[in-house]
DNA sequence: CTCCAGGCGCCTT
DNA sequence: AAGGCGCATGGA
């Protein structure tokens, strides 16, 4: 099997144009990461994950210390997909940065190997103006509408249908908001069509706003519309690469108050202090692992003692 | 049927 | 400045 794989270092030294790869990746849980509510266009299929990345389709799978891509055409430069999957991260590292708490401790250990990913802002962006009081399954449903629709169609199939592409915000642009609301995404559309037309017309620059403090970039984001705070958040943290940017949703709200103060009464803004000055400079990062925990825990981890 | 889901923006105090 | 409410849609 191995020969037909080729190797990250021969595929960077040589361009050998291949199909499929591997990377080295220990304590990646592929499936966890693709799967816990920071993308929303990763299909499961055949004990592989079937995606998008940009303009290609991949189809992904791990083993113990690796990760295998295989795309539809041949690549000779993979850094769209080490980038994608953070492969180069030192995750002990980070990890090393939480609290030494018993909450932090327990979601740490039941969600091993989890990790963020690396996105496109247009994409991120989108998604999460659409995520608004939706549940995750409905958020999947809403963007696969939307890229079926006004996305490209690219080589290669996901469920026998042709692969495409997320529409990019130029197209979004052109659409009447009937077409948008049409994806069932409701009172968001009026939001994401303002936002496409913004970015499309380059008043917002989407690349630019990683180079910036964050504070600054998040204001810029927050300038949007469709995009508050725990929005804005989410695209520094899961596109911007800012992992301290902590996004403050019901699901944290929650697990804030039961794991850190037993179910009391407590404040959005005190949590949202909390939530600041705790988890460290990789709060963000922390953020992830607390959220997949309390969604997981009940079918898989007992309660904390 | 009612309730609510990874919010935001606008309108009240 | 802080809190309430409407906004679509679909699943429990």
């Amino acid at each position: 099997m191995s020969s037909s794989f080729s190797s990250v270092a021969t595929c960077a030294e040589a361009r050998v144009l291949s199909c499929r790869a591997a990377f080295p990746a220990r304590d990646y849980d592929l499936a966890a990461s693709l799967n816990s509510g920071q993308v929303f266009r990763w299909l499961s299929q055949d004990g592989g994950w079937q995606g998008v990345i940009g303009r290609r389709a991949v189809c992904l799978r791990s083993d113990a210390d690796r990760i295998w891509a295989e795309t539809t055409e041949p690549v000779s430069d993979w850094r769209w997909l080490t980038d994608y999957l953070q492969c180069d991260l030192d995750l002990g590292g980070v990890l090393a940065t939480f609290p030494d708490d018993a909450p932090m401790r327990a979601a740490v250990n039941a969600c091993r190997g989890l990790r963020l990913l690396r996105q496109e802002p247009w994409e991120c962006l989108a998604s999460f103006i659409l995520s608004s009081t939706k549940q995750i399954v409905q958020i999947r449903q809403i963007i696969a509408l939307l890229c079926e629709r006004f996305g490209e169609p690219l080589p290669g199939l996901t469920r026998g249908l042709p692969a495409c592409s997320f529409p990019i915000p130029e197209r979004l642009a052109r659409c009447s908001e009937t077409e948008l609301r049409a994806c069932k995404m409701g009172f968001r559309a009026p939001y994401l069509l303002e936002t496409a037309r913004r970015v499309a017309e380059g008043s917002v620059e989407l690349n630019r706003f990683q180079r910036l403090p964050v504070a600054e970039a998040r204001a810029e984001l927050m300038k949007l519309p469709g995009v508050g705070r725990k929005i804005a958040d989410c695209v520094l943290l899961f596109a911007g690469g800012f992992s301290s940017a902590f996004p403050v949703d019901v699901w944290i709200m929650k697990a804030l108050r039961e794991l850190y103060f037993s179910k009391r009464r407590v404040g959005t803004k005190r949590l949202r202090t909390f939530a600041e000055t705790h988890f460290g400079p990789h709060a963000g990062y922390a953020q992830q692992y607390l959220f997949h925990y309390m969604r997981t825990r009940r079918r898989t981890q007992p309660a904390l003692p």
